[in-house]
RNA sequence: GCCCCCAUCGUCCAGCGGCCUAGGACGCCUGCCUUUCACGCAGGUAACACGGGUUCAAAUCCCGUUGGGGGUGCCA
């Protein structure tokens, strides 16, 4: 099957998978998925230093979470090096490539003296010097002619060979440079579609230059993604911006949720239907619909979308996930008060309020805590502001020492002295219990909290009151 | 400096020469529901960067300007 499409993947591991990187991988597995293809799986370990087991987990375990299952692979570049260094030989050999040991002091030096602009300017192209320990090899770039790069995002891209310099494909240790690796790798691995950020645009004349140097006939088509971006218009970055997916995981973002937002940014259905099942967008999407500009990864939408996958959870899995951040040791009560029980009690309606499961124990906090402590704001709107409340607290406490103790009871208490007083009461007892003028329906969590601990806290808001 | 890319509401996307008095989503605002908040529902706010062409007709095509971004390593 000559027009088997068959795209990759291929991070470099350089600590954890980014949201950045994460959508390259989408786009990819999209395409594959889409046109009945074969997704890749490449790990892009040239450097030495880059060869380490917990680097590759840091990819492939986001992946898997992700669903972003590949077809073939991981294959590991540190395992072919000898492949590149017999490309490089080839070149050599062939009079394509040479070797250079200038240092970049000597090569910045060279330049000031010949008045020339910084640059390599093939200083050592026509030496004919031998390898040694301190060499590296460079390719010889074409003095004229155009680089032609043929991308379904952007067209024809055009660079003048003039503009590139004899750069290195072999570093003085001996080690292949990824521009090497790539190519073969490509060639080799039959890669008919190149998809990536468009950070590297700049270096595929490069690629394709030794391609074609190499003899490997025509080049994948490639499609360079728009970047995500930050606030300020900037590339996301590991060290600026908190973009680890690991992170998005720990605090509860749904998989099929951080797909379905991911793959908004640069693509959109024509039917703008937003929040829709991976099939719908693997049968929607195509390289050629994909947008040029650069998308903001805004976590306000990306919140949206959770908490509408949240609320389409089922009861049990809800809980399920939720569960996690209540039940431990990081709850914000004593342990030893949480009750499974009346959490689960409680949960369909912690389901309608959270956009990230990490938020659940937020609604719960105060049926568990010992005390509770008062929110400033919902203390003045709730408490200071509202009409009558000595006299609500008076009433409400009355009643909750003698009425049976189900939710209906304190429910029909609650609103009782309400209507005695001519007053809304439930905002006045909800802060006192709570510490919050907002929040799930008191009733079932009052029952289960129970009458003492009820009673308490509006003792300790009448206290308040008075000082 | 040089090279490359980009430009529709604050944000993400739809638009591929006439269906556009520019559509959807997030956010924000208003109302309904509700004796809290949220969900849900109904509304509202807000954009084709600018200037020239081409065409009977341009958000859509071309050129320029401005603005933004990326790349310019023996990192990938």
């Amino acid at each position: 099957m000559t027009d088997q499409i068959r795209v990759r993947f291929a991070p470099a591991p350089t600590g954890y998978l980014h949201v950045g990187s994460a959508r390259s991988a989408l786009f990819n597995w999209l395409y594959a998925r889409h046109t009945g293809g074969t997704f890749v799986l490449r790990i892009e370990d040239t450097n030495e230093e880059l060869k380490q087991d917990e680097f590759i987990d840091a990819i492939l375990e986001p992946l898997q979470w992700l669903g972003l299952d590949w077809d073939e692979g991981p294959h590991f570049q540190s395992e072919r090096t000898h492949l590149y260094v017999a490309a490089i030989e080839q070149l050599v050999a062939d009079g394509k490539a040479y070797f250079c040991n200038m240092s970049r002091e000597q090569i910045d030096a060279r330049c000031e003296a010949d008045g020339l602009p910084s640059g390599y300017h093939g200083f050592s192209r026509d030496l004919g010097l031998p390898d040694s320990d301190d060499a590296v090899v460079r390719f010889r770039v074409p003095d004229s002619g155009t680089t032609v790069v043929d991308d379904s995002i952007r067209g024809r891209v055009e660079f003048e060979n003039a503009n590139l310099e004899d750069f290195v494909i072999r570093r003085s240790d001996g080690s292949p440079v990824f521009l090497v690796a790539n190519a073969v790798d490509d060639a080799d691995m039959g890669i008919t579609h190149v998809v990536r950020g468009e950070d590297l645009l700049n270096t595929t004349p490069k690629v394709q230059l030794l391609w074609e140097a190499l003899g490997y006939g025509p080049t994948p088509t490639y499609a360079h993604l728009p970047l995500l971006v930050n606030e300020a218009r900037k590339k996301l970055s590991k060290r600026r911006d908190d973009v680890s997916l690991g992170e998005f995981r720990e605090k509860g973002y749904l998989p099929q949720a951080m797909l379905n937002y991911l793959a908004l940014l640069g693509w959109g259905p024509n039917d703008e239907v937003e929040i829709r099942p991976i099939e719908e967008i693997i049968a929607q999407f195509d390289l050629a619909d994909i947008n040029k500009g650069s998308a903001f990864f805004d976590t306000k939408k990306l919140d949206h979308i959770n908490g509408e996958y949240i609320r389409m959870q089922s009861a049990e899995a809800f809980l399920a996930d939720a569960e996690p951040y209540v039940s431990g040791a990081d709850a914000p009560w004593p342990e030893a008060n949480y009750s499974a029980e009346v959490f689960a009690a409680l949960a369909p309606e912690v389901q309608t309020r959270v956009a990230v499961h990490s938020e659940a124990p937020n609604f719960v906090d105060w049926v568990f805590a010992d005390e509770v402590s008062y929110d400033e704001k919902s203390w003045k709107k709730g408490i200071q502001k509202a009409k009558m409340v000595p006299e609500i607290f008076e009433g409400v406490i009355a009643k909750f020492e003698t009425c049976d103790w189900t939710a209906d009871t304190i429910k029909d208490a609650v609103f009782g002295v309400g209507e005695e007083l001519g007053a809304k009461s439930q905002v006045p007892v909800r802060v006192a219990v709570t510490g919050r003028n907002f929040g799930i329906p008191l009733w079932d969590a009052l029952e289960a909290m129970g009458r003492e601990k009820t009673i308490g806290r509006i003792r300790s808001a009448q206290a308040q009151l008075d000082t």
